[in-house]
DNA sequence: CCGTCATGCGTACGATCGTACACTCCAAGG
DNA sequence: CCTTGGAGTGTACGATCGTACGCATGACGG
């Protein structure tokens, strides 16, 4: 028995269709059927797979969650200077807040779930926790705290004005925020 | 003809009741029946006062955001030195994140829907043109950008942490950021 | 007093939803 | 070869949805 032909294939193609579809219709548009169609897999198949819809969001997310923070500490990790860390930041902000529509929903998606159902907070606490993580091998801790608050609103502004700030503006706002703590402790 | 015998007050529970209901349910568990069920009105009259259910978020939002907006205005308009204005935004941002649910699950609504549809973006761009324009009250206009971004995220963080930060911490980075500006033009 | 008409409501329709469940099918054990 | 049982699927059900639309109602002009 347990033949298992193609299984992570498809939970794959599932929780990427997902991600796809709530980046366009919002969780709230997003259904069984709609999944399915566009993962090109049979209504069937989406229980199977995963228990509830809700397993199905709270596995996407998780993914999706993780695959940015990674961008965030590949770019940290890359700076080797308070200097250059500030550097990184500011072009984190401008990526998260440009063009990529994709991103920015699926962040703000998450956050309204997180908002309102603990399950989902246990994933933005964890994002936050890893983000400031990697600003704290630049940075102290309180500074860390501080920056990373910063950086979020300065994404979610900069994604929503119908003129986004300068680049010059997101530099200047890290670097008033990182001058008052040194280095890393 | 022209009657009108009960128009506003039904139209005012209406949009009460929606905006209970969503931060209860969220955009995506409101419906006309709910709301309605939870206004006291029949389901008929939904339709009525309202062409569609996007028309009835519009407005709910518009209310919303005009009602946190004058807190805002009305805290930062008592303030008469740039540190009566640094304590006054603390007060705000620890409001904002503790406790109520209510505020700040309706706030990621709306920033969902922004993300989303021009439409409502419009109604945070000018939420977000008159936090600043209070903000400028006290401080230049570069810093007011820099710390209207830097209030939503510590709002954003305090509240979706376990262990929210502490008003120390909140009033250190806000200070940092209104350091390197002086007083409003 | 009566006709008229805007205001507001009840209901019914077609679409879509999540999910339960009976089914097929194929690989492995004998 | 046949049996068996789990992996994966198709379908059907009951609930809920938004909205269109016909009808009641009560205030006015005459």
């Amino acid at each position: 028995m347990a033949t298992g032909q193609n299984d992570p294939e498809r939970r794959e193609r599932i929780i990427t269709a997902a991600l796809d579809l709530i980046a366009e219709e919002g969780v709230a548009g997003t259904s069984h059927r709609k999944v399915a169609a566009r993962a090109g897999v049979p209504l069937g198949s989406m229980t199977y797979h995963f228990g509830s819809m809700d397993e199905l969001l709270r596995e996407a997310f998780t993914r999706f969650s993780s695959s940015i923070v990674a961008v965030f500490e590949e770019r940290l990790g890359a700076a080797t200077t308070p200097d250059e860390a500030r550097e990184a930041i500011a072009d984190l902000v401008h990526h998260l807040s440009s063009g990529n529509q994709r991103e920015l929903v699926l962040t703000h998606e998450l956050y309204t779930l997180a908002a309102r159902k603990p399950a989902y907070r246990e994933l933005t606490r964890e994002w936050m926790s890893r983000s400031r993580r990697a600003l704290r091998w630049h940075f102290d801790p309180a500074t860390a705290r501080q920056l990373d608050a910063l950086i979020e609103g300065l994404s979610i502004h900069r994604a929503l004005e119908t003129e986004p700030h300068e680049r010059a503006l997101t530099l200047e706002a890290i670097t008033r925020i990182t001058q008052g703590g040194g280095a890393a402790a």
